[in-house]
DNA sequence: TTGAAAGCGGTACCAG
DNA sequence: CTGGTACCGCTTTCAA
């Protein structure tokens, strides 16, 4: 079914139909009536390509993330999708699964389609498809970036601080055998997670410390969690890059025989829902997600308030403790 | 950047410069280079929407999910776009939250761009939307329908005879007050589980049983769960519609001061990765979501093997027996 | 092997 | 208020 055909059944010109049906008020009511009337016997449906073409607009939204397994980008993703959905915008997404090459190929993909905007919620860089958004003119937001790129909006997280609130709190508890767990150390935001855990630990002369990675799973953070049992560092905290691996890490303590947290503290990161759920619930360390969502949003679509600002948006994460942190037993 | 101005550019007509890149070993090698090169100089990017529209093809997919929150979802739409991904096929995908007004919307855009097929694992219904369906001649693949609408492809799952096995197990262990728990009671699929549920019961004359329902979502189980204990009920075993609920269960138990398996058996259905991470962790149903999502995926693009069949595929789900159920000790 | 031109399904401008 | 028409960016005959 085409516009023309409709038209043709309702005896106006092409042009009209399509007034009739974009513009009510600028036809005459009977005309209109005419129209949607074809429109409802031929079972008429807008080829939405054809007007984005012709009309040179587009109410659609890019969104790559990293690991949609993971609730903290789903999240966020969702949080996007309930904003752009209430504002009459469609979300594209693609996942990448970590890999820069599979980003490269996700941002092709999404330029080469007419989009409102786009948002990278990743943690791998490549410079390739830095440089495609290089040239690119539409709102592009960047979450989680190191290294602020030269292009679009930032999100920054101030992870050292979190880091290190987490560090001084577990010390303060009276730990002193510290492991940090985390995954993909080759990538930026997570290397400096990491970074930071190492950071604030030397600053306590006292404290012994190790680290261990594997995928961004759970099966991940057990794996991570039995590499750190092997190595015989014994740690009575563990520090997780986020929740998702914490559950891993929980999983095989318990498998260990160790208790959490008499035999050994862990914390997360990102506060998931699930995070409040588990057993014992755990201590982690608040992100935003939902508010992330929506300031991604307002930086894709700025609104009527006018052009938006190049400024990065900073997100201060703050410490929840719960009940899978205690003082050592040993 | 338009194909034009690379035609331009690298000296050519825009028909030759279009072949250059679409057909190469139509065009003569140098001239090939030519444009290979303009493209290179100018960033070009093709317009996909344009390309679609020209060529008459695409090599989208649209898929409508109930809930992307709950790993169920989101393992199918995982697997799937993994399979798509690697075929070539991008995915567009579109969440509803069980609101059947939005999955008719869903539809209605879904339908509106070019589409090679779509797949709605949901479990609502709506009319208009299957209305919208019928006369659409791409692959269509219904999820977890029940009642087979006249329309594209249908995957079932054999819930009655999952409920049974899992009432006759908890029966065997010697448990004789069960409940059940789910979300939307409203929705087919979701009665019917847990109508198989009522029917098995019904089966053992010595059997209580009770029923509950909420949100799917981690705080949905456990405000099931709550409503349960306030009912006054005490069941030893409670039955979930799925694990993600049975998460929010396993939560109010302990909240409440029942242990599980103990106290109170629990199981689920759907058998998420995160079940086996739980503690305890989760008897529940298999339900194979890997290949769920690759029966999708060839279902709506039939490959070289010719024309699909229209005929339904069945899945059988299996019990897994884990820690979370026992014989009572009361 | 290459170019000209006819669409694909719409939108929007310009007259009438 | 309505019709004619020039595109949007690209693919694909049809001839040359």
């Amino acid at each position: 079914m085409t516009l023309k055909e409709v038209a043709e059944r309702a005896g106006v010109s092409i042009a009209t139909a399509s007034r009739a049906l974009n513009k009510p008020g600028v036809v005459q009511d009977v005309t209109r009536r005419r129209v949607l009337q074809a429109v409802k016997e031929l079972h008429y449906r807008p080829n939405r390509f054809a007007q984005s073409l012709a009309g040179g607009r587009t109410n659609a939204l890019g969104v790559i993330v990293s690991n949609i397994e993971n609730p903290f980008f789903l999240d966020i993703l969702h949080a996007l999708e309930e904003e752009a959905t209430r504002k009459g915008f469609e979300l594209i997404y693609e996942n990448t699964d970590y890999r820069p090459e599979r980003l490269a190929g996700a941002v092709e993909r999404m330029l080469g389609r007419p989009l409102a905007g786009l948002a990278l919620i990743v943690s791998e860089r490549d410079d390739e498809a830095v440089a495609m958004l290089e040239d690119w003119n539409q709102p592009v937001v960047l979450f989680d970036s190191v290294h602020t790129p030269p292009v679009g909006v930032t999100i920054e997280l101030r992870y050292e601080k979190a880091m290190q609130r987490t560090v001084e709190y577990l010390y303060s508890l009276g730990h002193r055998r510290m492991a940090f767990i985390g995954h993909h150390s080759a990538l930026d935001p997570l290397r400096e997670r990491e970074n930071a855990f190492m950071a604030t630990v030397s600053g306590f002369p006292d404290v012994e410390s190790a680290t261990a990675a594997s995928n961004d799973s759970l099966a991940g953070g057990r794996q991570a969690m039995q590499q750190l049992l092997a190595s015989g560092f014994d740690p009575t905290a563990v520090m997780c890059a986020n929740d998702f691996m914490a559950v891993g890490v929980l999983r095989e303590l318990r498998e260990a025989g160790l208790r959490t947290p008499e035999d050994v503290s862990v914390t997360g990161f990102d506060n998931i829902e699930l995070s409040e759920y588990l057993y014992p619930a755990l201590t982690t360390v608040n992100i935003p997600r939902q508010r992330i969502g929506q300031l991604i949003f307002h930086a894709l679509v700025p609104g009527e308030s006018g052009q938006p600002s190049r400024r990065p948006i900073v997100i201060e994460p703050e410490l929840v403790l719960r009940d899978s942190t205690a003082p050592p037993r040993r």
